[in-house]
DNA sequence: AGGTCTGAAAATGTATGATAAATCGATACT
DNA sequence: AGTATCGATTTATCATACATTTTCAGACCT
C-alpha cells in the first residue's frame, strides 16, 4: 500500500494474499485472532491493527463475540463464478460512475468561481500534461494535477477534498491505477477543449467537455474487457 | 459512528470533539499518545484504535518517531485574503451541492441493483426515522442511517465510503451539524415517497423524489439565513 | 568554525499476558 | 415445551514492557 516498513500493513496484505490463496468467499469466518497470531508470527496487536486496516477499506468486518469475516459488501465480487477477490475492473467502474457525476458539474462551478491565480495552476498543470503526452512519458500524476487544479478552482470545500481522493487515494488506497489504452493524442485534444472554454469563460461547454473527457476514458475502459 | 457501545469508536467521537473545541488546525500536532489516554481515561490500546479509525476517514495521520497530526489534506481555505477558518454556512452550501449531485443517482442506482436485504435496511431505517420524527425526537442520526442505507444499497463501494463521510461526517469532522428547521411532516412525507418509488421498482421516480428532498433541505437551509 | 558522531529524549510501533464483554449453544430445571 | 443458567469461543479493553524511528543537542574531531 503505502509504507511496507510498517509491521502491520505488511500484515494486512498477506492476510489479504491468505484470503486469495486460501479461497476465502465474502461472508465467510476467518481464523481467530489467536490462530492468526500462530500462522502469521506477529502479536495480536500487530493482528488486531491490521485487521483495523483491512475494515476500514471494506474488505473484513469483525463481529464482537463471533468472529472476523470477508465482508460481503460491494468490492467483493459475489460472483459464484469469477471470484476474484476485489474486483478491479468493478472499481473502476465505479469510480467512473462517480467522476461523471462531479467532475463536469465542477468544471462549470470552476469557470464561474474562479480566480485568475487558480486558472493560472489549471493552465500551468495543463502544459505540463501536454508535455508529457507529447514525449510519450507516463503522465498520470499530472493528470491528476490537473483535474486537482480544477477541482480547487471549484472552490467547493468538499469537491476539494473528494476529488483527490477518488483520484490518487483511489478511496482506501487498494486499486492500482491502470493503464487504459486511451489514444494520447484524443485525450490531448479534449484536454485543451476544456482549457480553452475555461479561458472562455464558458461553464456550460466546459462542463460538457469534462463530461466528454470522463466519458471517452470511460468508453476506452469498457472496450479494453 | 456506528456502534456507540464499542468504547474505540467512542473515543474517536470524543477526539473528533477535542479538535473542534480546542481549535486545532491541519497540520496542528495532538497530544501523544500517554497523554490522551490520561485525558480520556482508557488505555493506550483503546486510545491507538481511535486513531486507526480517525486516519482511515483522512482526519489524522500519524508519523512515527513525531507524533499524531489533525490532516492537512482537507481543504482547509488557503486563500491568499484571510479567510483563515472555515464558515459553515459556506460548507453547508458545499455539502448541498454534492449531495445534490450523488445522492439522487445513487438512489436510481440503489433501485436498480440493490438486494431484498439492501431494500430491508432501508425500509428498516425509515421506519425508525419516521417514528422518531412522529415523536419529535432528535432524527438526525436516523436520518443519515437511512441515506446510508440506500447509498449502500447503490453498490457503488465508492458511494458506500463518500456518503457516509459526508453525511456524518463532516468531511473531516470540522463542520459541526446544524439543525436547519425543516417541516418534520414534510420530510416525512418527502421520506415516504422515496421509500414508496423504491418499493415499485422505479428507479426514473425514486430519483427525483430524493432530489425533491435534498432541494428542500437546500431550501430550508437557504431561507434559515 | 564547521562538520560528524553519539546518545539521550520523545513518539509511535510491536509483544505479551490478563481481564471484560458479547454471542451462541448445550444443559439443566420448571 | 419453554426458559434460565452456565460454559466455550471470540473480540474488546487494559496494563506493561520493549523496539524502532525521528529529532536534536552536545561532545568530539579536524
Amino acid at each position: 500500500m503505502y509504507d511496507k516498513s510498517i509491521l502491520s500493513q505488511r500484515v494486512a496484505e498477506s492476510i489479504k494474499q491468505m484470503i486469495l490463496d486460501k479461497d476465502y468467499h465474502p461472508g465467510d469466518k476467518l481464523p481467530n485472532e489467536i490462530e492468526m497470531t500462530q500462522m502469521v508470527n506477529v502479536s495480536r496487536s500487530t493482528i488486531r491493527e491490521a485487521i483495523k486496516i483491512l475494515v476500514s477499506t471494506n474488505i473484513l468486518e469483525v463481529r464482537r463475540g463471533k468472529g472476523t469475516y470477508v465482508s460481503d459488501k460491494p468490492g467483493l465480487t459475489k460472483d459464484p463464478l469469477g471470484m476474484d477477490f476485489i474486483n478491479e475492473d468493478r472499481l473502476l467502474m465505479d469510480l467512473f460512475e462517480i467522476r461523471l457525476l462531479l467532475e463536469p458539474e465542477m468544471t462549470k462551478l470552476a469557470v464561474q468561481r474562479g480566480r485568475p491565480s487558480d486558472f493560472d495552476k489549471i493552465f500551468q498543470t495543463y502544459e505540463i500534461v501536454s508535455e508529457q503526452i507529447k514525449s510519450g512519458e507516463n503522465h498520470t500524476e499530472a493528470d491528476i494535477a490537473f483535474h486537482t487544479a480544477i477541482a480547487d478552482a471549484s472552490h467547493n470545500i468538499i469537491m476539494n477534498r473528494i476529488v483527490p481522493l477518488i483520484n490518487e487515494g483511489i478511496v482506501g488506497g487498494y486499486l492500482k491505477t491502470k493503464d487504459n489504452p486511451e489514444s494520447a493524442e484524443e485525450v490531448l485534444r479534449q484536454h485543451e477543449k476544456i482549457v480553452d472554454y475555461i479561458k472562455q469563460r464558458n461553464p456550460q461547454k466546459a462542463k460538457k467537455a469534462m463530461q466528454d473527457h470522463i466519458l471517452y476514458g470511460l468508453q476506452g475502459f469498457k472496450g479494453y474487457n
